[in-house]
DNA sequence: ACCTGAACACCGTTCAAGT
DNA sequence: ACCTGAACACCGTTCAAGT
């Protein structure tokens, strides 16, 4: 048995969020499965708030930035994106790590933010709108994580399935003349399209707003 | 003293929500709140996911859709961003209890949703694209609304002064060789710009984007 | 430096019982 | 129909103490 290292803490709690969902990521549940008492997390955590900055500076310490001076910002955007959902994609509860947690604790998150807002500003905005910018398209990119694999985590592949399937005719048994749309579109929403719609069309979503406005600021 | 309502204990949550932070609305401090034991609650509402989607609803109800089916679906879209992100920002904690809970679940926020999908779908979207788009949207107008009174709730003016006094110097004591552009911007960064910013160039960044697509889609 | 034991002040929720 | 009392199974956290 190894030592009780911060990072074999952090490894176990992201273990048992991504098998369980979040809410199962506890200090005691933590201690008992690393076979130590509650306290002993303590030593190494002041709190249960640090534990998961923790957690969310692991994931995305995973995902290095590759800065190329040599290609027009709106690529490397675009690359940021799609890196970071990418990185976020391996542990199943990290996009739920970091909505809880304050991005602004989190050193390695706070790398990424960084390369943000640099380019936001080689975009040419002003820097209000490049703080809006980069929290906002960080913000995309999490939920782009989050969205597709619709992870109820805690749940056998079985229960999901019934999960959803019971979703699903939750909204189909509404009322038509009050949810017209939902109704009819019952099935794409719940199910959530494929991984393929948020890593292409998700990200340009996230990322065409940006080019059109920053030619606009351009143009002015 | 009135009855205990379903009414009374959702506006009594969202006073204790928006006042302390959503953290302090506890079904043993409500019940004591409303001069009542806490299993008197659980006559009203089944559990507290149940009363978080009692405040949601209640909070998204306020918001009162106009469809003018002559004006193009852009221009529609715009103003129903607007709408949501005003109405939530009657409460301070509006923004945390729709992130709590499961947009599905409520009512009044799936008669926001279906508009939104409607618009989509208008605009040339596929029945998945306009799916994605709608839950993009929404999930955009709610971070709007969290976003520029960084209310942290439950302390006070000077508490929050402080505590944004001391994020921002905690940025700027930040390596400056490794995040350049968050030391620059540390103080845009923690106050997060005027609440107009969010208003206009918040709301271009969310609605521009799918007019672009859009745009794109029509050219195919 | 690193961990334990015991205790404190909380949670949400159930279940039987009261009126 | 509407509410109470008592209890259960949990939380995070502190503090003194052990090695």
């Amino acid at each position: 048995m190894g030592k009780l290292t911060r990072e074999a803490v952090v490894e176990q709690a992201l273990g048992i969020g991504s098998a369980e969902g979040l809410q199962a990521v506890t200090i005691r549940r933590l201690a008992q499965e690393l076979g130590v008492t509650p306290m002993a997390l303590y030593w190494h955590f002041k709190n249960k708030e640090q534990l998961l900055i923790g957690m969310a500076d692991h994931l995305v310490e995973g995902f290095v930035i590759t800065e190329d001076y040599d290609r027009p910002w709106w690529e490397q955007l675009r690359e940021l994106v799609t890196g970071l959902v990418k990185v976020l994609r391996h542990y199943p509860c990290a996009a739920a790590v970091l909505e809880e947690v304050d991005h602004m604790t989190v050193p390695s998150f706070l790398r990424v933010w960084d390369t943000a807002l640099g380019l936001a500003k080689q975009a040419g905005f002003s820097y209000e709108e490049s703080c809006l910018i980069s929290k906002y398209l960080l913000q995309g990119a999490i939920a782009l994580a989050a969205g597709p694999l619709n992870r109820r985590s805690g749940l056998s592949d079985q229960d999901a399935a019934e999960h959803l399937r019971v979703k699903r005719l939750g909204l189909q048994s509404l009322p038509q003349d009050v949810y017209p749309h939902i109704v009819e579109m019952a099935t794409p929403l719940c199910e959530g399209g494929t991984a393929e719609l948020y890593d292409t069309f998700g990200v340009d979503l996230l990322v065409t707003g940006i080019e059109t406005l920053a030619a606009r600021v351009h143009r002015d």
